[in-house]
DNA sequence: ATGAAATTGAAAATCATTTTCAATTATACT
DNA sequence: AGTATAATTGAAAATGATTTTCAATTTCAT
């Protein structure tokens, strides 16, 4: 964890930013959840060991934290923006399902090669992408 | 497209929902654009011929059109809904440009399969998927 | 220590979407 | 054709996530 938030205190350095208290709290609670959060699910966290942070730094300091290259944004399409960890976390995507609202992540190397063979014939130069398979899970698929 | 008017109004019969003129309007426009739009863009085209459709109207006519099968869902993580014709289109997914904000449309079948091999090696029941790749178009890619 | 520049939290604003509700309209059945 | 009933309508208000505003506070290079 002490990497994630060296590499989180240069990248506010670099772009001249500082470290404050609540900054480092969001990130520490980010770090120590290994889910899927909403920003409102993160502030319920900080808030209740640190009840002065307020709702607003946690959705700035949540944008730093994407953008430190520590954390991705996942879309499961209710509209509400979710971050997952990135920095040591290998590259996935997911599977949801519509009926119980679980998911799974997945990773199919073959796609991913394909994907890239993909954009290299259209010309386009891919830089990240998001690929969501919606359905019945085991559970919720045998009717 | 007056398959697609039928096959709209064969829907709302099936759940004892009215045809009125302001579903038809809507469906109307939409029809006639074959575009990727969201329920404002789509309200401003019917509002130029009928300013008497209200903004409420086109929303619940968009969704009733989406479930009638006629159109699907597109999300380009821009937080805003947008449309696409369904009926006679064949299924494919996109490339949206970080730059120019254009975006392709590509099917790779290689990829298709995949993703139901994927599904089934899982349990999952797939019923949809939504994959997009982002990154620089041919254009915006030379930098 | 000092001061310029960045940060903070509360409240207000924004923006897409959804709900409410009283007035209007479509449709099934005389 | 007329009527009853249930659905529909649009304007306005509500919602919910996110963003902006702003005056007070804090950081950090000097
Ligand atoms: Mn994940
Ligand atoms: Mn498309
Ligand atoms: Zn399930
Ligand atoms: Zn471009």
């Amino acid at each position: 964890m002490q990497k994630e938030i060296e590499l989180f205190k240069e990248h506010l350095k670099k772009i001249n930013l500082k470290v404050t208290s609540q900054r480092l709290k969001v990130l520490e609670a980010f770090l120590k959840t290994e889910k899927h959060l909403s920003c409102e699910e993160l502030f319920l966290i900080v808030h209740r060991n640190a009840p002065e942070v307020g709702y607003t730094t946690v959705y700035r300091t949540l944008k730093l934290i994407q953008k430190s290259g520590l954390a991705r944004e996942v879309d499961f399409g209710d509209r509400v923006s979710r971050l997952e960890h990135e920095y040591g976390h290998q590259h996935h995507d997911h599977m949801v399902c519509l009926k119980c609202g679980k998911f799974f992540e997945v990773y199919e190397p073959e796609i991913e090669a394909l994907q890239d063979k993909l954009a290299k014939k259209k010309n386009f130069t891919p830089v990240r992408h998001k690929m969501e398979i919606f359905g019945y899970c085991r559970e919720c698929g045998k009717k």
